[in-house]
This record gives structure tokens, C-alpha cells and sequence, in this order.
DNA sequence: GACATTTGACCCGC
DNA sequence: GCGGGTCAAATGTC
């Protein structure tokens, strides 16, 4: 280390400390309810983990740089060959040299993607969701495509995977995990791998628009939720567009993804895998944490389109059961809504203005 | 017909 | 060899 916490490893820690403050207001405010003991876990948890998150940043010894596989995940949509960059060549088997030779190549790029795609960017949201919405899982922002399910060793409910609809057409590489919990069957544990690099997928023009079938669930979800979405979305239009996602810009798709956090709780995955933030990692395990007031005037959050429970849940008491659902999935777009949607005050967290770090230096 | 989902098979890393 | 992740043909839906 330096000496001195860059701006990055500031933010990260002031995040942590956010996010542990938060659990905290949440714990408090839930052990005056009948929470439940899973909660209340939950809850404690966060905390410990906000703060060893923190005492980890602040043991990083080297300043932090944009890691490899962060450039390798920007970039990796803009660079790849367009006709599916990471199709398998299953090492089918051809006949004359010619195509040997290609063959060769075409696996060695396949297993160059396959390396690449497993450095991808990853963080999981656990989204806690209504009981009717079933294995599918919640639906979120961005148009998503099922291209497998498997059956998950020792999980009792089978992993539903996902990618982007645009995929093929703009090479998009999100993709996304889907399983349910085994222990709270209304809890679905999301995993988002890569970011949305198509125009369609993002916040700003969500899935909404595009694919037919969403279009028609949508509509038939009814004009409140619909507002509430536009509202969430609109939010989101603006800062997204600035950030030029869908180019090979440095993207931190984790850390900010606060829509997300307000609908659960979210976690990232570093590329490694101690799953405690790391040197050199700008983005990974800023374990975006559920910034979600407790009260609403404990912190103001222009995604936050509903009320919240203490634990970031939107309040079923005060919602029925489909809006619930589609809106934590609506508040669970996980990428291209990084932290221009760190719309809350710091004051509120006990962050003066002279908190010691500058925000402004993230985005160019 | 276009698009989404299902599902068995395959590939890769461990 | 095993388990997770992905592919792609078959099938379903609109």
C-alpha cells in the first residue's frame, strides 16, 4: 500500500460501512418485531461481513488497479468475434487437414472463451419473492432466454440458467443463474455473470420493449406495477446512457448495483474466492449491500420505487402478492445501473461531507 | 414462422 | 470421474 486509501479502496470501505450500518438500523429494527431467526442471522451476518470487508480493504497492501479479468469482461463482448464467440466446437472430429488445423484453432478459442467467460464478472442476489411465482423465479429488467437447467448436487430444487436475449445479436454476454433456496422456498438465490452489453437488455429500455411474450406478461401485470417500473427505470435512463455500458469501458457491475439490494439481499463473488474484498479488484465483492432504508427517512434512494420492509423486502402486507414479485424483480436488474444510482446521502450514514473520498473520480 | 423452453448430451475444470 | 455449465435439437407457444 501506498501509504494512502485511494478514492476506490475509500469507496469500497465507506460502502461496507454503509452497508453495515444498514444491517445494523435493520437488526435493531427488526428485533422489535417477530422476525425470524433466519432473519435475524441474516441480518447479523451482514454486518460481520460489512466490517471484515472492510478491515480486508484496509489490509490491501498495493493500490488498487483495474483487474485483468474486469478488462476481460468490458471488453470481451465488444472484441469477440461475432459469430458466438464462445460456441463450443464440442471437438467434434474433421477429416482433412485443413479443417483439423481449424478445428485445433476453434478449440483453443473455445477454451479461451470458456476461460474467459469464467472470469467473468459474478455476484449473487438472493431475492426474496412470493411463493406463487414458483421455480421460474422473479423477473427482472432485462430479457432473458433459458437455455439449460440442471439438477444441482445436494440442492433439492434443479439451477435454471439464463442468458441475454440478445446474445446473438448484439453479443451480449450476461447471463444469469436462477435456484431456489433450499432452505426458505421463497428466497431464490440469482447469480449474474458478465454484463449486459446489449441496448435492449439494459435498465434504460428493459426487456419491456422488446421480446413479445415479456411485453404481454407485462401488460397483463397491470398498469400500477407498469408505473412503478417506469418510475424505477426512468430513474435509471439517465445514468446508464452516460456510462456507455455497452462499450469497453471499465464497468463495475457489481458494487452498485443497489436496484438490486432493494429487493434482497446481494452478494458478490470475487473472481477469487475467498469472498472477502481483494487487492487489486476494482469491482468484485463490493458486495453491494441493501441500502434500503429502514425507515424512509433514514436515507433517500431514487430506486427505491415502494415501500421496504427492515430487511429490504418491499412489504407484502402493503402489496399484493404479483406486484411484490415483479417488483423485486424490477428492482433487480443487476447490471448497467452502477453507482450513478448511489443516489442517497451520506450525511444520513454518518458520512459528513468531509468524508475523504471523491465520487466523481469513479466516472469518467 | 418466429421465438422460447425443455432436455439429453457434451465440454471443461477440479 | 464427477459436477457444473453450455449447447443444440426437439418441442411448445403465440
Amino acid at each position: 500500500m501506498e501509504g494512502r486509501l485511494n478514492y476506490e479502496q475509500k469507496v469500497l470501505i465507506s460502502e461496507q460501512l454503509i452497508q453495515g450500518t444498514n444491517f445494523a438500523k435493520q437488526l435493531r429494527a427488526q428485533l422489535n418485531s417477530d422476525s425470524s431467526a433466519e432473519t435475524l442471522e441474516a441480518l447479523i451476518q451482514g454486518i460481520l461481513d460489512s466490517y471484515e470487508k472492510s478491515l480486508g480493504i484496509l489490509k490491501w497492501s498495493e493500490p488498487i488497479k483495474c483487474q485483468p479479468q474486469y478488462v476481460v469482461a468490458a471488453t470481451l463482448g465488444a472484441t469477440s468475434v461475432p459469430a458466438s464467440p464462445l460456441s463450443v466446437n464440442n471437438g467434434s472430429s474433421r477429416d482433412d487437414e485443413f479443417d483439423r488445423g481449424l478445428a485445433a484453432k476453434e478449440q483453443f478459442d473455445s477454451r479461451e472463451a470458456f476461460k474467459k467467460r469464467k472470469m467473468l464478472p459474478k455476484w449473487t442476489n438472493q431475492v426474496k419473492i412470493s411463493p406463487e411465482a414458483g421455480l421460474e423465479g422473479p423477473q427482472d429488467g432485462y430479457s432473458w432466454r433459458k437455455y439449460g437447467q440442471k439438477d444441482i448436487l445436494l440442492a433439492k430444487y434443479p439451477r435454471s440458467y439464463y442468458r441475454c436475449t440478445y446474445r446473438n445479436t448484439q453479443n451480449c454476454q450476461a447471463t444469469k443463474q436462477v435456484q431456489k433456496s433450499d432452505h426458505d422456498p421463497t428466497m431464490f438465490e440469482i447469480t449474474y455473470r458478465g454484463n449486459h452489453t446489449c441496448i435492449h437488455g439494459g435498465s434504460s429500455t428493459p426487456a419491456l420493449t422488446s421480446p413479445k411474450k415479456q411485453e404481454l406478461k407485462q401488460a397483463n401485470d397491470g398498469n400500477h406495477q407498469a408505473d412503478e417500473l417506469a418510475r424505477f427505470r426512468t430513474g435509471l435512463m439517465v445514468e446508464t446512457e452516460n456510462l456507455d455500458l455497452g462499450s469497453d469501458v471499465t464497468e463495475m457491475p457489481c458494487p452498485f448495483t443497489f436496484p438490486s439490494s432493494s429487493a434482497g439481499l446481494l452478494y458478490c463473488e470475487n473472481y477469487s474466492s475467498s469472498g472477502v474484498a481483494h487487492k487489486g479488484n476494482r469491482g468484485g465483492n463490493f458486495s453491494s449491500p441493501f441500502l434500503s432504508p429502514s425507515t424512509p427517512e433514514s436515507s433517500h434512494f431514487s430506486l427505491t420505487p415502494s415501500p421496504m420492509t427492515e430487511f429490504g423486502q418491499i412489504s407484502s402486507q402493503r402489496r399484493s402478492e404479483s406486484d411484490l414479485t415483479e417488483l423485486v424483480s424490477a428492482t433487480n436488474s443487476p447490471t448497467n445501473s452502477p453507482i450513478p444510482d448511489w443516489d442517497f446521502s451520506l450525511d444520513d450514514m454518518g458520512f459528513g461531507p468531509d468524508f475523504p473520498f471523491d465520487m466523481a473520480g469513479i466516472f469518467p
